[in-house]
DNA sequence: AACGGGTGATTGCAAACGCAACTATGAGGC
DNA sequence: GCCTCATAGTTGCGTTTGCAATCACCCGTT
């Protein structure tokens, strides 16, 4: 487990648990900066954020809580208190499904996708100034193209920006 | 702005979110594949090896509470209460500080060195299935030394591998 | 139509989290 | 010495998490 082999030979797999160790610290960080200016803005967490956009880009901006829940990053597990939660402040609603009766829909209000924007403006503003500004748009493209790699074979899943 | 007519062209900023919405999804993918993989073989969960891991990397194999919080990653609030149940199961000591008595020392035992090695082994292996055979050695080079940019303006912080 | 196994969603609960007090000690001015 | 302010670490408390039931319903079989 020793990092570095007393030169400056690295290891293949040296050189890649350094990436990983750097991937898993940058987003924590970057993570705790987004949700400390999201608390500033008197905003909700970004999960919150994570949410409101997966319905807004889901047809008809309502999806079944099972898609919903596959599809969320944060909060994986409780989903439903999540929406509860979110219920609670109008920004979405359930409806119950016709076909499944099991099933209850997620439906994004006006109001949640108002929220979404304002959150949208601060998120991209710390995303910005604390990531973009710093690397290239090339060193953007590959890591993106890296990232990407690895994700599909974790899952099928896409998240698009913003 | 890449006004070029090349195809796709997708603005700066939207490649940088792109970016951005790889690095986020892609870590907490991969965490939650750990953290499953540490459940599976019985082990605590990855902030206890966090922890392990800066004790064991401080001279000596201890720190001040204080400098153990500024390098933790995970459950950076919590770091007393973390403490405290890794102390009741020895993996860690505490000692009072002689110089000033506020303060106390947390210190490595034998025991939490040993179930950090364990760890690792878990850890590195799930590591490597998903992320490290995944990618080639030069886009783990890029991809560390483009995050460490980016981590360099987020905090003097470093935490190396493993 | 009744049964049994499977699936969608919720709920109950213990553990862990984030934050704001709080305690105890140190350090500087007077 | 005494007063005040800053710092190290802990604790209290309301919220959120992870997971294991649980409830409600669908569907294929008999």
């Amino acid at each position: 487990m020793g990092a570095a082999k007393s030169g400056k030979n690295s290891s293949e797999s040296d050189v890649k648990n350094r990436a990983w160790a750097r991937l898993f610290v940058t987003s924590a960080l970057l993570l705790e900066r987004v949700e400390a200016a999201l608390k500033d803005a008197k905003l909700p967490p970004l999960a919150w954020y994570d949410l409101l956009w997966i319905l807004e880009n889901a047809e008809g901006g309502r999806l079944r809580m099972h898609d919903l829940a596959a599809r969320v990053v944060l909060s994986r597990y409780n989903v439903t208190r999540l929406a509860d939660r979110m219920e609670k402040e109008g920004l979405i609603a359930r409806e119950r499904c016709e076909e499944d009766r099991r099933g209850a829909y997620c439906v994004l209000t006006a109001a949640g996708r108002a929220l979404r924007k304002r959150m949208w403006t601060v998120y991209k503003g710390r995303i910005n100034a604390c990531f973009g500004e710093r690397i290239t748009i090339e060193e953007a493209r590959m890591l993106a193209g890296t990232l990407e790699k690895v994700q599909h074979h974790l899952r099928g899943r896409t998240l698009e920006q913003p």
